[in-house]
DNA sequence: TGTGCTGTGCTAATGGTTTGCATTAGCCTT
DNA sequence: AAGGCTAATGCAAACCATTAGCACAGCACA
């Protein structure tokens, strides 16, 4: 087998590795989730895990990405009220700036979040593994839209 | 009447002022949330307004929560997974560090959000009227628990 | 004090998420 | 390769926070 691409441990190893049971539907929400560019919830991946595995329940894609966060393999956001969208964790932290009218989400990255994290672990004594910066409003077009 | 204190403005004069109509219910539901220290969520605060006025509804808890939201009175806070909680606006903005095993959580000042959502306001060209930073992990206290 | 319309309380509906249970299928041992 | 042990799956029903519909009550303004 040729190995020209040095890449990220494979989907297989990673569930392999954790002691969990390699599944095709574990193995196909994991793929698609890594693949994706985009945040989904749970419906959408769902959805697309249909399509390559018809049979799959929606229950087993919700008991997944329990599991998947528990590994940290995904990460939960809370963009809309009612909904949680899932992430494959990122190589590289970042954080969120969301229209709160059309829903747009632009990624930017925090490097201070990185030094004001130790500081607080330091001053009240946590062990803090997740940093979430969300900041809300309105995207220049839908802000232009809503002045007429 | 005697105005020997200074203090904020008074709930029905927050109310009236904003072209709401005054009622008993609202004003209860807000002077709760104005006076409690912690997070309230919708379920608490109704308990909380029972005591007071045992007749008073949840819907009528989440209606005004949304209203109040929208008059920028109170914050929602996606702490848990699957509840909101809600505050009264604080007089100094304020993030959230939480601990995901007990839930406590300890409130700090993020003066370098100010300056960074401005710069990120002029990037995207965004509104940005939010900001919301929290982090996560374990308490000092949930982390020994663990050790043992 | 009446009049109109907003707000409330009640109940039922909604919808994302979880659970129970019988069946299936990984994984480990023989 | 076959069998046995469990964890994982699929299905349907349950959950539970939140919302909506509707008749009645009560606030604001004349």
């Amino acid at each position: 087998m040729v190995r020209g691409v040095k890449q990220k441990r494979s989907t297989q190893e990673v569930l392999t590795s954790s002691s969990q049971r390699v599944t095709i539907q574990r193995t196909l929400l994991l793929d698609l989730l890594r693949q994706s560019d985009a945040h989904l919830d749970a419906y959408e991946l769902y959805r697309r895990a249909q399509q390559k595995h018809p049979g799959i329940s929606l229950s087993t894609v919700y008991r997944n990405l329990q599991l998947f966060q528990k590994l940290g393999l995904v990460e939960q956001h809370h963009f809309a009220e009612e909904h949680h969208y899932y992430e494959a964790k990122p190589a590289t932290e970042h954080q969120h700036l969301l229209c709160l009218n059309c829903g747009k989400v632009v990624e930017f990255s925090c490097p201070l979040s990185r030094k004001f994290k130790e500081d607080l672990a330091k001053r009240y004594h946590f062990d803090i593994t997740g940093v979430e910066l969300r900041m809300t409003g309105l995207c220049s077009s839908c802000r232009s839209k809503e002045a007429q």
